[in-house]
RNA sequence: GGGCGAUUAGCUCAGUUGGUUAGAGCGCUACGUUGACAUCGUAGAGGUCACAGAUUCGAAUUCUGUAUCGCCCA
């Protein structure tokens, strides 16, 4: 048999997906002979190629999915994509003005819709060829989209049902507004950045002062456009006692402050006191003002607003005094719902100003903010203009700023739905791990905030709802008794209702709950109009565990897989995605959606930013997979999943002509082109643009974090390697476990334990831990020291049958721990595995089966574990570790071999004499002697293990280095002089020997025994060899 | 402003209920390639566990505060 000593993965993965794809190894039926286990993936969003981050995703998912199936489970992980309605269309958008200069409006909703369906296609297949190629196991027969048909009949049925419940309702509501997309966005969508600004104090003249009343108010803003859409000015209702609050509020801060703190609060309070002086009894007249229904003039629009008393007003900030714009601003919003007033909408939806702001409609706004300011001045009601750092929200989607604004859309009432959704995870129906992040998920819930799920696009689920509005109580009897005889009979299949707005006028809304249903051409024709808007994304994402089943329509797979096991995950969706599929299977089935929740962590680049196109630095799985192949990618995931905290995984540029590895800095990951500084060769990055930027060869951004794994995957084919080249003439047999040598039954025991450590932590989604526990069996248990002692056995007729029985389970058992997370090495290993030794196994052979995929998971066989064995074995090590150590020092060449003598107990000895050919294996040693009459040698080098009462000894006859040993126990004797310092202190110290437990302090005392034994002993070498020097 | 988390070797990270000399990988140093593996082996150097207090016989670990960083919410 020949294999190559390099696992070559490029070539084997390929064949690997077609065997394991023809075989439907991941095909799921509905079986009821096997307990179902599914998970449903979080569906990648069609706006682009897939990260690292979904990289870590998705191997998450798929190492528990592969060992649930192994497990003998019938295992369902479901895949899919995503519509993601505003990032889709907003880079399909930016597209056709960069590439066509065109917008929207110049192709119409059916063409861009169609547009945005290729865009979906082409990457949806890019995403689903990334997720093949890492190994995700997932059903590819079952693929869904969130926009599919399957999917949208569960939207439109869900939507249907809650409309009839009276949980959809129509607001005027505020919201965040995208004036470049023209859509509403999530608060969840807007990012808050810092910018220089102004504050602009302005001078608005009171109408008709009484005498001793001012003649002006002064207030202040950093958006002076919005005074367009100005309705009142208000001043705190008890001035007073808002200032007397806020300085207790102080003092009470003062009292527990530092000495730095306590100079500001004090300067604070100083302050506080002077505006008692100089700015209290004006406001307490603008109060009483107010409340005598004074009212000032609105300069530029020349309108008349009230003076208003309301809590808003801050009287410890600015003139104490503020505008209020309902139309444009949260807390104006709030305080306009509060007093009663008017509120009005000065802006297009383009984010112009519109026929309400005047001589100003049709400007930006920032436009008419500079000539709003100019006008003002040129009033003199302009006053100081400070400079001020402002909060300036700006879109995720299409970065431009956010203006708040006020229109027409459709929510789902939280009240109830929340409340389920918090009682299912406080009850710990859903579990969430780690456990910490149930706090903000409860949170987040327990507001309760209404849903605003209207998305001005048209790129979704389009709303079901046809309306007609603004009709009078009269023609509203008469349109709604037609309404009621249209849907007659069919209520469970069409439902109305009827709202009064502000002005009295009313407006009917029938919602359908089939796509094309005839009863749509039967409203048209009464004049009903179907809302252009669609749902936002997240609606159809939250139906995403049961849809996929075939919901609403009754599944044999929904029976049988739902609800699902385990939702795996980032935490920016907790509340966004995993609340509401809570809540909505809760409402859809009376079901949750999965049993447990687990959050992971986020990929950081290495200045510690989060990975993304847009900044340079974001990694493809596909270049990472190119590189060190797709087991290496999974396992240097796998092994950096804790669940304490993000990853911080630094990048690099590959160069394509040198291969080497140039680190990614802030200014390199934002330029088109890249000089090797190894080669001089030049290669392009992804901002190559021009055609001769483009020529260069593109240099892919990988991590060298995955050389460890690519190493391991290697480590592994290597070892296996090894056991198949010794496996030439094995023969199946049975073991007796109990007459088997030391070693043997060390491997044993320790694959139970690492078996045992392995599935739970896979079930607890421990995986750094289980990576590592693998890691460090594999490699320095299982290669470094059984493949080692398996050499001379082999050579060894007499054992070589049972070694190689033992050997080749241990490779089995191994293969079958690491296939989740190595799924292409180890199924590669397995066929050749198969060939070689086809029955295997401890302590009867059985027949492995043609994957290892869908092998049987271990099971740690307890009766193999054996602690007495394993601290056996352990003393070997060490006094391999000795010998080792000695040799170190001492420069010896490895190929020398050295004479060793080991003195020990009789019960060690009985251990290791068996073993004493195994220490010219791994130590180049020669045992002359061995148990408690073992003396030194002439020429010694002696190392004592005090804590096994064992001196190991080498003879350094033919290789003595004085000085080398004069240094090696000298420093030896240094470091125990340390130690025993420090014990002596501790022992000394009355208390600890009091107040320690017993058996702490025993231990303490036998270890300084041990080490001034040590220490003597050392201290003999040292002089022996001195004197030795000196004759 | 509120909440959550982090700070351990040059870098990236582990570190169970407080108890021998705080670990790993990469990097670094020295030595070593005819038989599984140089994507390797053996050994070594490298740490005031962010800082300041408190609790305790004993603190990387528990508590309080400070600083810095990150995320979420307002």
């Amino acid at each position: 048999m020949t294999i190559p000593n390099r696992f070559d993965h490029a070539d084997a993965a390929a064949k690997i997906l077609k065997i394991w794809d023809d075989a439907q190894c991941a095909h799921a039926t509905v079986n009821p002979d096997r307990e179902p286990f599914m998970i449903v993936i979080p569906p990648p969003n069609v706006t682009g190629a897939l990260h690292l981050g979904h990289g870590l995703n998705n191997t998450l998912q798929d190492i528990v999915i592969r060992m649930k199936r192994m497990q003998g489970f019938e295992t369902l992980w479901m895949p899919g994509t995503d519509h993601a309605g505003i990032a889709t269309q907003a880079v399909v958008e930016r597209r056709l003005v960069e590439q066509e200069n065109k917008t929207r409006h110049d192709l119409g909703r059916e063409a861009l819709v169609q547009r945005i369906w290729a865009w979906k296609d082409q990457y949806e297949k890019r995403i689903l060829n990334q997720l093949k190629r890492m190994g995700a196991s997932c059903d590819w027969q079952r693929t869904r989209f969130t926009l599919d048909d399957q999917c949208a009949k569960a939207v439109r049925v869900t939507f249907f049902d809650l409309f009839t419940k009276q949980l959809i309702y129509r607001g005027k509501r505020l919201v965040n507004w995208d004036s470049h997309l023209e859509t509403a966005v999530s608060n969840d969508e807007v990012n808050n950045v810092k910018k220089k600004g102004h504050f602009w104090h302005f001078y608005y003249p009171v109408i008709d002062p009484k005498p001793g009343e001012p003649n002006r108010v002064e207030i202040a803003t950093t958006r002076p456009e919005t005074m367009l859409g100005d309705t009142a000015v208000a001043v705190h209702p008890n001035p007073e006692s808002a200032l007397d609050k806020v300085e207790k509020e102080l003092q009470a801060k003062l009292a527990e402050a530092n000495e730095k703190e306590s100079a500001e609060i004090k300067t604070q309070l100083e302050q506080l006191a002077e505006r008692r002086k100089t700015m209290l009894p004006q406001l307490i007249q603008l109060r009483d003002m107010a409340a005598d229904g004074r009212k000032l003039m609105l300069p530029l629009m020349n309108r008349e607003i009230p003076l208003v008393a309301d809590r808003w007003a801050k009287p410890e900030l600015g003139s104490g005094c503020v505008k209020i714009t309902p139309a444009h601003d949260p807390n104006d919003y709030e305080v306009g719902m509060r007093a009663d007033l008017p509120m009005i909408n000065i802006m297009n939806p383009n984010g112009t100003i519109n026929a309400e702001g005047g001589a100003y409609a049709g400007m930006t706004m920032k436009e008419a903010r500079k000539k709003v300011v100019a006008d003002l001045d040129e009033l003199e009601l302009l006053g100081d203009v400070e400079d001020r750092e402002v909060d300036l929200p700006i879109s995720d989607r299409s970065k431009f700023p956010i203006e708040p604004y006020l229109a027409d859309q459709w929510f789902v009432k939280m009240d109830t739905l929340a409340q389920s959704a918090i009682d299912l995870v406080a009850d710990e129906e859903v579990k969430i791990f780690p456990e910490r992040y149930r706090k903000g998920y409860l949170d987040w819930l327990g507001e309760k905030r209404d849903w605003p799920v209207s998305r001005q696009l048209w790129w979704g689920h389009q709303i079901p709802i046809w309306s007609v509005s603004r009709l009078d109580a009269a023609t509203k009897d008469e349109l709604e008794s037609k309404v009621v005889a249209i849907i007659g009979q069919a209520n469970d299949m069409a439902s109305y209702r009827v709202d009064e707005s502000d002005d009295g006028l009313f407006g009917i809304f029938v919602c359908l709950r089939t796509e094309d249903d005839p009863l749509e051409k039967d409203f048209e024709e009464l004049g009903f109009q179907r809302d252009p808007d669609v749902l936002d994304t997240w609606f159809s994402s939250a139906l995403w565990p049961h849809s996929t089943l075939g919901w609403p329509d009754a599944s044999a797979e929904l029976e049988y897989f739902y609800p699902t096991a385990t939702l795996i995950t980032s935490r920016d969706i907790i509340t966004l995605w995993v609340a509401r599929m809570v809540l909505m299977s809760w409402n859809n089935l009376g079901k949750i959606p999965f049993r447990e929740v687990f959050i992971h962590p986020k990929i950081l680049d290495g200045l510690g930013e989060t990975m993304s196109k847009s900044k340079g630095n974001g990694v493809d799985p596909i270049d990472v997979i190119d590189k060190f192949g797709p087991d290496a990618l999974r396992f240097g995931l796998a092994r950096i999943a804790t669940d304490t905290q993000d990853v911080r995984m630094p990048v690099q540029y590959e160069c394509p002509a040198c291969e080497k590895l140039i680190d990614q800095t802030k200014k390199n990951r934002s330029v088109p082109t890249v000089q090797c500084p190894a080669c001089k060769a030049v290669f392009s990055t992804q901002w190559a643009e021009s055609e001769a930027d483009k020529a260069h060869p593109r240099g892919a951004v990988v991590s060298e974090r995955f050389e460890t794994a690519r190493n391991f995957v290697n480590k592994l084919w290597n070892a296996a390697r090894f056991v198949l080249m010794n496996l030439e003439d094995y023969q199946p047999q049975s073991v007796d476990v109990d007459t088997l040598p030391l070693e043997d039954r060390w491997l044993l025991s320790r694959l139970s334990t690492v078996t045992r450590e392995v599935t739970e932590g896979i079930e607890s989604y421990k995986y750094a831990e289980c990576s590592r526990i693998l890691y460090d069996f594999a490699w320095d248990e299982f290669c470094s020291f059984y493949v080692e002692i398996a050499k001379p056995r082999l050579n060894d007729e007499k054992l070589r049958g049972t070694t190689q029985a033992v050997m080749a389970h241990g490779l089995d058992q191994l293969l079958r721990l690491l296939h989740p997370t190595m799924p292409f090495v180890t199924e590669s290993i397995w066929a050749f595995l198969n060939d070689a030794a086809a029955s295997r196994g401890v302590p009867a052979p059985t027949d492995p089966g043609p994957f290892v995929m869908k092998a049987a998971w271990p099971i740690a066989n307890a009766q193999h574990n054996d602690e007495a064995i394993e601290h056996q074995f352990s003393e070997f090590q060490e006094v391999v570790g000795a010998i080792r150590k000695i040799r170190a020092s001492q420069s010896i060449p490895p190929r020398e071999t050295v004479p060793v003598a080991i003195r020990c107990s009789e019960a060690s000895l009985a251990l290791l004499q068996p073993m004493t050919t195994y220490f010219g294996q791994l130590a180049g040693a020669d045992i002359t002697a061995i148990g408690p009459d073992a003396k030194p040698f002439e020429t010694d080098a002696p190392l004592a293990l005090t804590s096994l009462d064992i001196d190991v000894h080498v003879d350094l006859e033919k290789f003595i280095d004085v000085e080398a040993e004069l240094a090696r126990l000298q420093k030896l004797q240094g470091q125990l002089e340390k130690q025993i310092t420090g014990k002596q202190q501790k022992l000394s110290n009355e208390s600890f020997v009091a107040r320690a437990p017993e058996d702490v302090v025993a231990r303490e005392r036998e270890s300084l025994d041990e080490l001034v034994r040590q220490l003597q002993s050392v201290g003999g070498d040292l002089e022996r060899l001195e004197s030795k020097t000196k004759s």
